[in-house]
DNA sequence: AGTGTTATAATAGTATAACTCTCGAAAAAT
DNA sequence: ATTTTTCGAGAGTTATACTATTATAACACT
């Protein structure tokens, strides 16, 4: 097996010193995550955190401003990393079809076609993406983040999807917003059918995220195929 | 012009003594509002909220327990005000197709056909909506507050929209799927066309809430249509 | 080996948020 | 007229979100 190592990098500003290069920094990371997982966000502080590794509230502030942007910080990493496995496992596939196919089958199922990270459990990352993503962009000030290249990750990959669609058929007239689209609704139905059934199709059951699959592509193919017919019916 | 007094239901577990009822209630639905509006969620406090309304934290707490329930009683408001609408004006039409049309638009232009209530702003609302509403149902007690039945409002209007795309075709597999999609969607499409440009393709100019009920009823009918027939061509 | 630099643990301290409790006055209901 | 409800005023508690200071160990440089 192929052993690759990823190399993300994430916008300079989300962090005060890197936590990449040194042992503390990456337990902040891989603690945040499993701690953020385990009690939510909001009932996540930097407090609990120094006390599960070890450390003090002081030392973690000298890697992260606060607790939002060390939140914004992980969603990033969850971003890059799905843009990685988005390019990696399109990489030599010869129809655009099967390009989106394989891209939703990555963004849905990110237990399969595992690309492990040394101090980082991507299981457990996508889990809180799946619960709480949305905050990390969804706020009063998003206007500012985003002038620092906050979301510039989310952009990339949103163009990567969105690329693949064109390449379908070139003339599709929203291909942004059905790559974004596809995003948030994989997670939705994700969450939808753990927490809010009514609200999905999909039954929490055994291979239910082969449903989520197969849904967002016949989605995905209706809106591509049935937009362009719209439109020339018009 | 005829007057509809709109009489919403509210999930009475959401507060502690029904607002409705006095004066004081009112002014607090009213002023969070335009508060949350203001300032976003996050620094929102009911300190200033009392501070605004010109009575004190602990006559808030009389009504609600805390700031996420009234939130969640804020975004009940809107849900059900949003399937009074969707009712409304779906009311006469006779093909499902236009009636889905006519529901999209209600979604996503809530100023047009103004449905206006007494002491809450609804456009206000509908912002907070779009920049904050997924807080309400994306945390870790999700499964709690679902048991006493605080998204019953969001089921419903799920349902309701559900209900329009099985008369247009009752064979389609994703009904509620789609209901929640084009719900999330709305909302997001008109956050991104405002502050995160790249992820849509929407631009934010004049008229752009026509684009996207335009976009969103052409990916609503590829969905519909191109789903049946990709399940016949296996 | 000696010096400077960096990393971090330990501790203390401040401001604000998120409540809870009690009391008294006014308003409303009986 | 009197009981109950409503609300404002104020005090008090705990937790969170920080900031600042110091001491010490590790490490890098010369």
């Amino acid at each position: 097996m192929l052993k690759v190592t990823v190399n993300l990098d994430i916008n300079k500003n989300l962090y005060i010193k890197n936590p990449e290069e040194t042992e503390l920094g990456r337990r902040i990371v891989q603690h945040s995550i499993l701690l953020i997982d385990e009690v939510g966000l909001e009932s996540f502080t930097f407090k609990k955190l120094a006390d599960q590794i070890g450390s003090t509230e002081a030392s973690i502030y000298r890697y992260f401003e606060n607790k939002q942007l060390l939140f914004v910080y992980l969603v990033n990493w969850y971003w890059e990393w799905m843009k990685f496995r988005v390019g990696f496992f399109t990489m030599n596939i010869p129809t655009p079809e099967a390009r989106l196919k394989t891209a939703i089958q990555v963004m849905v199922d990110t237990s399969q076609r595992s690309t492990s990270v040394e101090y980082v459990d991507p299981e457990a990352l996508h889990r809180i993406m799946v619960t709480e993503g949305t905050k990390a962009y969804h706020k009063k000030n998003i206007d500012e983040e985003n002038k620092e290249g906050f979301f510039l990750s989310y952009k990339a990959l949103c163009r990567k999807i969105a690329d693949i669609i064109l390449d379908i058929d070139p003339q599709f007239p929203y291909p942004r917003s059905l790559a974004s689209t596809l995003l948030e609704t994989a997670n939705n139905n994700i969450y939808f059918a753990q927490h809010l059934p009514r609200l999905t199709d999909i039954r929490y059951e055994k291979g239910y995220l082969e449903k989520v699959m197969e849904m967002l592509f016949a989605f995905a193919m209706g809106c591509i195929h049935g937009a362009g017919k719209e439109l020339k019916a018009d």
